[in-house]
DNA sequence: ACCTGAACACCGTTCAAGT
DNA sequence: ACCTGAACACCGTTCAAGT
């Protein structure tokens, strides 16, 4: 936080860009041309600017997506949770998903640090407490973040690349036919389900695992971590 | 497969590279530099060649990850799997993980695509298998194999990243402190916690969750899909 | 203090030409 | 058939200079 454009006295030139805009900027391109075109030569274009310009407000690049991530989640609506603990687990954890969901340069953000935006700390803060309140120790607690966390981030990086690929403008994958994404054909024994495949595995494919994982988490209080 | 260099005639002139030299190279480089330093013209320049030489024998840098990735597997020993099917599910996921925890360009493949290699189908196969044979109908057992792909995925990709960034030989992230890697302090009610928390989130931490998740899946077995 | 231009050190990939 | 060189269309970032 604390913008580098800061009126301290009023020596120097007075600044054209601001955080602000930049920010405002790049989610436009998010937007409309997508995330696989945010550069910073492309944002600074897009502000009648200079690459270098940019740098005066945003250390890096990491930083600028730590930032747009950063104003998303304050933006987000914060619902109410439940207070019955599972619940409340299970929102909470449903709410970080959404959040993430919306975030089509969140696989940059991930690929670039395992990294939470301070404004959606709250989340986790109220998934470890509906954790302890399940009867989890605070150990027990903070792996079940964990585990959740890493379900969460897997299914987005895998959606979002699939949509990019899909959705893309880009010519067909054209794969080498040794690999492709997993279909029915591959499973002799589940011919039965070609054709359903695609629905399967589109439906909202979060929340079900999610409230398994969390009762398998949980159905685990107490138990010694290390057990074959 | 069905490598692009096949000895059908004899004309032309006599290749100098194979896939299979450029796969050994690339593998060199991988161990030596590290995955970010794999690119199509240092490749080339490993094999005192040019760039454009490689797409002879390659589509193209997706492919050849694919290629890697699909080697490895082959690679990879092959385990015995238990009978009983929970254990089989969960002998068959760790596998799954083990060998693609061993791939540190996997994160490019996740973020290019939800493929699998070939060679690791016999895995997935198991899981599912497995899976029906706890009492899962193939429509919940599928679903199974993707979450449990999620939370595999999700962990790879987060601790390839971290382990790329603390391992790096790069400058201290030096990050604005307004973000950070989720700690105990930003938990004041876990402060009990500080000091053991790298131990607990680095603890291996795969497979305790996974058993979580197998239990939490195969006691949905039967549930309708749209519950809560 | 804020911004610019040129440059550095890279990418993946295409295309026309050589042997 | 296999390989090369030059070029295209990009990247993020540094650095010295301008106002």
């Amino acid at each position: 936080m604390t913008p580098r454009t800061r009126r301290t006295g009023r020596t120097g030139r007075p600044p054209r860009l601001s955080q602000e805009a930049i920010l405002t900027a790049a989610e436009r391109i998010l937007d409309e041309d997508g995330p696989e075109k945010l550069s910073m030569r492309r944002l600074a274009q897009e502000l009648s600017s200079t690459a270098m310009a940019l740098y005066h407000h945003v250390r890096d690049k990491d930083e600028l997506l730590l930032l747009l991530l950063e104003r998303h989640a304050e933006q987000f609506p914060r619902p109410e949770l439940p207070t019955e603990p599972r619940e409340r687990l299970i929102a909470a954890s449903q709410v970080l998903h959404d959040i993430l969901a919306e975030c089509p340069w969140i696989v940059e953000v991930l690929a670039s640090d395992d990294l939470m935006a301070v404004s959606a700390l709250w989340i986790v803060e109220n998934m470890i407490d509906a954790a302890i309140e399940c009867g989890l120790s605070p150990e027990e607690a903070v792996y079940a973040y964990r585990v959740i966390w890493y379900y969460t981030a897997g299914e987005l990086t895998i959606r979002v690349n699939r949509e990019r690929h899909h959705a893309g403008l880009e010519r067909p994958p054209h794969r080498d036919k040794a690999f492709a994404a997993l279909t029915p054909e591959d499973f002799p024994r589940l011919a039965s389900l070609a054709g359903q495949w695609d629905e399967i595995t589109a439906r909202d494919t979060h929340r079900q695992g999610l409230m398994a994982i969390v009762d398998g988490l949980l159905a685990r209080a107490g138990t010694p971590r290390e057990r074959a």
